[in-house]
DNA sequence: ACCTACATATAGACAGCCTACATGTAGACT
DNA sequence: AGTCTACATGTAGGCTGTCTATATGTAGGT
């Protein structure tokens, strides 16, 4: 996956793993590696700053907690986090449905199509 | 439309619209604007640089012309270009069926449904 | 002692999209 | 003559977010 395809699109990513439950960091990393199927195996030090700017924005707030000797920093999404998947979604399928049909096979054509022709 | 949103898909974009045949860069940009249906609408600054960098590549051959008094420089896809737009087309497919999957709402429960629900 | 998995964090590199600006022609309107 | 819009290309510099690399530390297995 090319690292840049994600620009934009990380925090949708993260907002949504952490929709049904909190979770922290590295769970988040798991959980996007589970969702995709393997595909989406994103590095530490590209998820800790954007879970840390999600929250400074009011999407996420974060708790420590002890487990097992280790501490976790876990996030949960807030109100305004809620209503900014909502919005993330609608525009990811807005932004799908536009690159998809610009990056169709001759896209221009099909509305002059007259006869079928290999 | 989200600027970052575009990072790292450009290229197949611009790929996209030369395929069918050769356009100079203000072309390029209308015919982006009408097969999106008004809905990406990418700056000069944006548009020039990246052609450039794509000739540099080796995806693009450009030549110059002058119509109407006007000079233009036409870029054409070449056959590593046509390659590309490709491998820009199938990355395209699996990024978008990757990233719709994870936002999906209520995506991890799918394969723990019982009963219908809604 | 060493390795792996778990867990968080930061610094700095890198790349590409954007804003803003510079330059110039053609044609319409006043 | 002056002004405006559309057409047409181009560069400089800013911005920002993702990545690589590194640092730190616990727990548990061999």
């Amino acid at each position: 996956m090319n690292p840049d395809a994600l620009r934009g699109h990380m925090d949708a990513l993260l907002l949504s793993v952490l929709e049904r439950e909190p979770l922290h960091g590295y769970a988040i990393i798991e959980a996007l590696l589970e969702r995709s199927g393997g595909a989406l195996n994103v590095p530490t030090g590209t998820v800790y700053p954007a879970l840390r700017r999600l929250e400074r924005i009011g999407y996420l707030s974060s708790e420590w907690a002890t487990v097992g000797g280790r501490k976790r920093r876990t996030y949960r999404l807030t109100d305004s986090g809620r209503k900014r998947l909502e919005g993330e979604r609608s525009a990811w399928q807005e932004f799908a449905t536009v690159i998809g049909g610009v990056l169709r096979p001759e896209a221009a054509e099909v509305s002059s199509v007259r006869a079928a022709d290999g």
